[in-house]
RNA sequence: GCCCCUGUAGCUCAGUUGGAUAGAGCAUGGGAUUUCUAAUCCCAGGGUCGCAGGUUCGAGUCCUGCCAGGGGCGCCA
């Protein structure tokens, strides 16, 4: 969605502008700036299409009632022609009911937009992204989904807004597990298993050291001393180094183009080594560094931080010293308006220490932690030492075949090669939903069937809705050939059709406070919701056999209601075949 | 010991940043199909929002304390 926007404002912001301007000239002599005096859609129904509480945290401020300031906005302001009605409930509720006209109307608009009416918040600013970031020579188990996942939904939620995004894979490609790994591989590997399947055999050689390490202390000071080597530029390490990250990268990149996931850059750690000993020259001509038992740290008593420490007490670097020479390097080149990072809650103090180090830099950039839980196994937690992962390929081949199960047996007509495109698409679409739906923040205790769940809330439920549409929409030119539904106006005279035109003209609003939020799981709860109303109304109402006029409007709400989840699926990463 | 997060129906989870009678899905019970894809729809039961105080017109949401679980706390990332 490129194209220039048709609707420069969301209905809510187009309310709420209406509402500052009714309390600024009801109440001219008093300042409610500082007011929320936002519009925000009605919980239930029954109270009308839009609420506004502002009446209640105003009456406080102008020394009234809260029902006599609102009375006192209903008697005086000027309905906008979007407006039918305004009215009082409870203590001072603003209920806001929507011409239906007017409804219609702007779904006509919406229709004929390419952006779906939503307008372009993001054009001219610039994010960059900084997800999935997996360490080089490891598997991608199930504990790098959320990262990749959600970091990919708030990329493309943000490009549909007119954001220049850039998504960057910050690679785990340096760092004490290469000493590790290059001393395990000269020891342990095998050539051959490793031309066969170099992620595993990195793996195995892994843990194998990593095991040696913690009985062996000589081992562990042989990989201290390659791995300092490998810093140095010693050539026979740095070729096998260079070896696992190319290795690793070709097996990550079959992962990303599985799950529909592309990077604009691809730029690990170890891009940055060269600047690091100039980021602690700038902290320490600074006055914000000092040395501490060896190292180099930089206090942050005054925010009532634990220190961040930036040099190790051997002269190393570490990911904070990283960080910040990444941060430095990308407002250098891209001068972004945000820096957002998509990893797991382990990493929040960390954010927190190394953001307010950026503060003390001068750095005025957006820098945003976006957490999410840390997934977990029932019997605890899972690492690539313990050897407990679950790799995601299994995971992604498991969700495929359980949807194929299920293609198999309620469309068996279908050809054997479209039920299998259909049971990519659907089970892939339920690994990424199951993710997506929640809350990042909640915990997430990994079963099967959860992340596996093809009813209920998830996106099969989602993609089958889609198809459905695409079958309506092959009959209604099979039976009226000729027809043009856009040469009939949308009617929303029956109330199941207006809760749904109501539901198609919120996803701008959805979208653009997800994106701030970046919460994609409320574009999720959204799309679930208005699949919900197209199904009681597809249930309910007939189309096809509809009168002339009646039918062309319900049809138009049909293709309306397929374009808006497709995208909203979309946005989350999730394709919708033609048929189910 | 200190800091952060989580606790909502039998289970899995939402809850628009303080709004109206706390909502979905799964599971359970009942109903709907000669007609647009039944992976559907309609209806029902099911709650001390961890516990106790506080703030105010109004608290699942904010503040304090406690309980339970998870995570973190300078040379791993």
């Amino acid at each position: 969605m490129s194209e220039t926007a048709v609707f420069s404002e969301t209905i809510e912001q187009g309310l709420s502008a209406w509402m500052h301007r009714a309390f600024a000239e009801v109440f001219p002599e008093t300042d409610l700036a500082a007011l929320p005096l936002n519009v925000v859609a009605t919980t239930d129904a029954t109270f009308g299409d839009y609420q506004c509480n502002a009446a209640m945290s105003a009456a406080k401020l102008l020394k009234m009632k809260p029902r006599d300031v609102a009375q006192a906005v209903v008697d005086r302001a000027q309905l906008p022609d979007s407006v039918a009605k305004l009215d009082i409930a409870g203590p001072g509720f603003l209920n806001i009911h929507l011409s239906s006209d007017w409804l219609a109307r702007r779904l006509e608009g919406v229709q004929a937009d390419a952006r779906l009416g939503v307008p372009a918040a993001g054009q001219g600013k610039t994010v960059i992204l900084d997800y999935s970031s997996p360490n080089v020579a490891k598997p991608m188990h199930i504990g790098h989904i959320r990262s990749t996942v959600i970091g990919n939904a708030l990329d493309r939620m943000h490009r549909c807004l007119g954001w220049r995004v850039l998504a960057d894979n910050h690679l785990g490609d340096w760092g004490t597990q290469f000493g590790l790994l290059i001393l395990g591989f000269r020891t342990f590997a095998d050539p051959a298993a490793y031309e066969a399947s170099p992620i595993e055999e990195l793996e195995r050689v892994y843990v194998a050291s990593y095991n040696r390490s913690k009985e062996d202390e000589a081992w562990k000071t042989a990989t201290r001393a390659e791995l300092v080597k490998l810093q140095q530029g010693d050539p026979d390490n740095r070729k096998l180094w260079e070896s696992f990250i190319e290795h690793s990268l070709r097996e990550f990149d079959r992962i990303y183009t599985r799950l529909g996931v592309k990077f604009d850059l691809v730029r690990g750690e170890s891009y940055y080594n060269a600047q690091l000993a100039g980021v602690v020259a700038l902290l320490q001509a600074q006055g914000l560094a000092e040395e501490s038992e060896g190292a180099l740290i930089v206090k942050l008593e005054a925010e009532k931080l634990t220190p961040c420490l930036v040099r190790k007490s051997d002269g190393g670097y570490n990911y904070a010293t990283t960080d910040i020479a990444t941060v430095l390097g990308r407002t250098a080149e891209f001068k972004p308006d945000a820096i957002v990072y998509v990893t797991d809650e382990r990493q929040q103090l960390h954010f927190k220490q190394f953001f307010t180090v950026c503060r003390k830099l001068g750095l005025t950039t957006k820098l945003q932690h976006v957490w999410f839980g840390l997934m977990r196994l029932p019997e605890g937690t899972f690492s690539t030492r313990e050897g407990n992962v679950i790799k995601l390929d299994r995971l992604l081949d498991e969700a495929e075949t359980r949807a194929l199960a299920i293609v198999q047996q309620t469309s068996p007509a279908m050809p054997p090669e479209q039920q299998r495109e259909v049971a990519r698409a659907v089970g892939l679409g339920a690994v990424k939903y199951a993710d997506l739906s929640q809350n990042p923040q909640s915990l997430v205790t990994f079963t099967w069937d959860k992340a596996l769940a093809l009813d209920g809330n998830s996106a099969p439920y989602l993609q089958y809705a889609c198809a459905r549409i695409a079958s309506v929409q092959d009959k209604y030119r099979e039976r009226f050939p000729g027809g043009e539904p856009t040469a009939h106006p949308i009617r929303l005279a029956d109330p199941i059709e207006r809760t749904l035109g109501l539901k198609l003209l919120r996803f701008a609003d959805v979208l653009e406070r997800a994106a701030e939020q970046f919460r994609p799981n409320q574009l999720a709860d959204y799309l679930f919701d208005l699949a919900q109303s197209y199904s009681s109304f597809y249930q309910n109402l007939p189309f096809l056999k509809a009168e002339e006029g009646v039918r062309e409007s319900r049809v138009r709400l049909c293709a309306l209601t397929a374009r808006t989840l497709r995208c909203g699926l979309d946005l989350l990463g999730i394709e919708t075949p033609a048929r189910i």
